[in-house]
DNA sequence: TTAGGTGCAAATTCTTTGCACCCTG
DNA sequence: CAGGGTGCAAAGAATTTGCACCTAA
């Protein structure tokens, strides 16, 4: 699946002013790297990114890959799914249930459902597949952290 | 922070049927490992799992615990926090949005926000930090796993 | 020109596997 | 007592790092 072009280039445009604005070299694998994640939809690893980049640019190294994946994230123009560069992470309650993250220490609680379980799903939605569950991950900043160093920048 | 006795021994219980059920032996190892991962709500990961434990047990081998864990999983008495034993995955699109997950393939793809970004939250959930933003995870089963294999058992 | 970026190869970290011995059922 | 389970050590996957060369600004 593809992202439509004018979104695509609406995103590689802010690419090249945030790059300009942090004082960071556009370097034609950052635009190739950029380019591969931005016009897809299937939330590629860095391994698969590599594959891609690598047929226009058969030179790309996967460390190269990676750098450049983890820099567009501290950027802030990408994101990751489910968080951190951590392990997997196990949980003993298995009804339903949600999360609390902190987005900077990673600290997880678990919460009751208050009725988010049957949340309605928009019609998009449905035609991915089946639906059997919706869990509701807040984000924040933990009261310890906060602790540490109340909100602001950063 | 602790899960209370009761419902600790609900688990325990609930481990031992289970096992029984599916033949699967109560070693001292597995008993322990479960014990832990049943009393924490801190959704330990694998070697964190497995200091505590050898601190009751101090033969017990890391590689135990990743097998156990995983058996666990298997056995659906436990489950892990984002899925599938995978690399992280990137993503472009940083506005408001939620995930669907097939829950056999990894398959992910965003849908756009229809409110849920401002759920109330649960006073519970205020106290653990300061919400920051919320994203809901839909799981079920892709189109193309459904084609491949229809819904029922496992 | 020149600091930041890249490729390469080696190092780390997290997780899995092969095998001989051990213990639950 | 038999077959599944365990510990150990080594293999594998995913990710990161040191270093000398290269290139965008």
């Amino acid at each position: 699946m593809k992202v439509d072009n004018e979104k695509l280039n609406e995103r590689i445009a802010r690419f090249h002013t945030l790059a300009r604005e942090a004082g960071i070299r556009l370097t034609h694998q950052r635009l190739e790297i950029f380019r591969e994640v931005a016009s897809s939809e299937e939330h590629p690893d860095a391994e698969s990114v590599y594959r891609s980049v690598k047929r226009r640019m058969p030179t790309v190294s996967l460390d190269t890959v990676y750098r450049t994946l983890w820099m567009l994230t501290d950027l802030g123009i990408i994101g990751t799914l489910s968080g951190k560069r951590k392990s997997v992470r196990f949980d003993a309650n298995i009804q339903p249930h949600h999360h609390f993250v902190c987005i900077r220490c990673g600290m997880t609680r678990d919460f009751e459902d208050p009725g988010y379980a049957r949340l309605a799903a928009p019609e998009q939605v449905e035609q991915y597949g089946h639906i059997l569950e919706s869990r509701v991950e807040m984000r924040g900043i933990c009261g310890e952290c906060l602790r540490k160093e109340p909100m602001n920048g950063s």
